[in-house]
DNA sequence: CTGAAAGCGCTAACAA
DNA sequence: TTGTTAGCGCTTTCAG
């Protein structure tokens, strides 16, 4: 893969290798080189030819024309992977997944960003059809998105698989067991002896949301005292600080909070400090998303950490199996989920 | 540029039209069409001609294939801008800066981390050799980077810009002023009455880092009050607590704190926690980097804001020129710089 | 085992 | 004003 700088013409002059310019060089034909480095098992050269090919290739830093290559093989050898907001770190850890798998595949990534009110939409759809990539990570799925709604009308129109957010009705949702990483955070809260729990959930059509707090009232009933309080708004710093305010108001009585997102974490800080409730003394805090952040902050936060590269992998192969011709099929990753304990949690106050 | 989807052919089996579809759907030769449809202005067709052709493209859904339009035109009509660190929101802006400009000049973009630590940092220059990009916005360059040296070593190797941080020696810098975004920053605490002002600083090599502790120091001087102190330290919440609690302790009389970053500010709260001072009431602090996460913390933080859009549009122009062949040029964007106020800045207690 | 040649879809130079 | 044609660089089938 690598090749070596000084070896390899660099100067701008120097009009790059072709394939011809190979062939000709070690003296053979195109198509032999061709096949040689494209890994041609039915080829058999005989070892100098062989080697002589691969010097040549090297020597003048051979590298293919992604388009040519795409115009006859009808593959553009790169994947798009669709994130809401880019400045969000959560997903930047979702594209690191996915990029370290797209790389391992030899193919490259191209990272676009779907934004809700985006201005006018770029046109994803067309990035497909003009052979500019074979498929789409989609992590930007909401309900109404354009695209997500010509996908389910016609999952045909190109390969594609949902990550991370899941779509109903889809059999191409990779995603990860959200239910599990909420009864996890109820799990730690109650060995701490916390029982009136309420979650900062975001919003409610968003299915990790929806799953987080599906997970946690499931787990909550399972410990036997009710299903919790829950309040849900954006995923945001601003969403948290609303949503912890209701409900530290309206449930005075609660001594643990479970925000959806850091975002929202640092948000419900905010309101933790309005209402004058010191955390973790009078109020615990954990929240999903493992993040550099989350040890900074006032305290540094108990987290749970989700297997992120793996949904990446996972979301990647899945596309390539699509576009090899498998029939698509939904994944979910439940494995790999822990807490990241830090100091926000605390017995409550009234034991 | 937008296709109606419901005219157009969607589904998966219909395979994709190309241009010689278009042209014998409306009874004229592939050369107009495609000089047609690529906005020739030398041709003079008759208006139904015209009206006819466009009708068909539209109908059919047409959109040219990206690998064979490179191949003919020797233009991939796509570029890449390398970010150190997708997680890092100060470069979200910049991508997002850049994109807006790339869309506009109807080119597509690749996003791309080029991590520091990164393991086999993948071959950027491959990237435009092979075809797949016409140039790189360099966002990553740090001393030592490979790519740099080699491109410092060779500027003709590939079309390319270094935006934000500068390379010395390079003529193809586009970056903010960063000294002017530091006196900006000085002045105002220099008008609530501060007088000792310390400063966190970045990485001495990386440029914007030298530039804001430069400003900060002249901006001081010029004040009369002598250069500051300062501290350097990683862009990184722990090295904004690192060099904050080292400036905090060895100068205590310090009244202001000066950051490089907003995650070196969510350090130094927390240093300034630790010493037992009360921000704004025993310590103001400013920082740059004007994101949403300053408004939510501990107090709600003053910062600068810069022009990031103005950045991307003059990277991406200064790119443009370059591989229509023009002559590269540096560039600085000096105007758009301004203070936003928040709650971290207070009179000093002792006046 | 290796070479020749067709063709992928598009642009642009040249004819008509 | 519009049509024809020769590549762009690569893969792949089919001969040799």
């Amino acid at each position: 893969m690598d090749d070596d700088p000084d070896t390899a013409p660099t100067s701008a002059s120097e009009p790059r290798a072709r394939l011809i310019d190979v062939a000709r060089a070690s003296g053979v034909s195109k198509g032999v080189v061709s096949r040689l480095l494209n890994g041609d098992e039915t080829i058999r050269l005989r070892p100098q030819t062989r080697a002589r090919v691969l010097e040549a290739a090297e020597r003048l830093g051979y590298r293919p024309h992604a388009g040519a290559r795409a115009l006859s093989t009808a593959r553009a050898g790169a994947l798009a992977v669709l994130v809401p907001d880019l400045a969000n770190q959560a997903y930047a850890a979702i594209i690191r997944g996915v990029y370290g798998a797209v790389r391992e595949h030899g193919y490259t990534l191209l990272v676009a960003e779907d934004r809700d009110g985006g201005h006018e939409a770029p046109d994803y759809v067309e990035l497909v059809r003009s052979g500019r990539v074979d498929g789409l990570l989609i992590a930007s799925a909401r309900p109404g998105h354009p695209l997500v709604e010509r996908l389910t009308a016609d999952p045909g129109l190109l390969p594609h698989v949902f990550v991370n957010r899941e779509v109903s009705g889809s059999d191409r949702n990779v995603g990860l067991d959200n239910e599990a990483a909420s009864a996890l955070v109820v799990e730690h809260l109650r060995g701490h002896g916390h029982r009136r729990i309420a979650m900062v959930s975001g919003p409610p059509r968003l299915s990790p949301a929806a799953d987080r707090l599906h997970g946690f009232q499931r787990a909550m009933r399972r410990g036997g005292a009710g299903p919790g309080w829950y309040a849900s708004d954006d995923f945001s710093e601003a969403g948290g600080y609303r949503a912890a305010t209701r409900l530290l108001t309206a449930h005075p009585e609660v001594t643990a909070l479970y925000t959806s997102s850091l975002r929202q974490a640092v948000g419900a800080l905010r309101a933790a400090r309005e209402a004058g409730r010191r955390v973790p003394q009078d109020l615990s805090v954990v929240t999903y998303d493992e993040l550099p952040l989350a040890a900074f902050l006032d305290p540094p936060l108990t987290t749970v950490r989700v297997p992120v590269d793996a949904l990446g992998a996972a979301a990647v192969e899945a596309l390539l199996a699509q576009i090899a011709g498998e029939p698509p099929r939904s994944r979910r990753i439940s494995a790999g989920q822990e807490l990241v304990e830090r100091s926000s949690v605390a017995p409550p106050a009234d034991g």
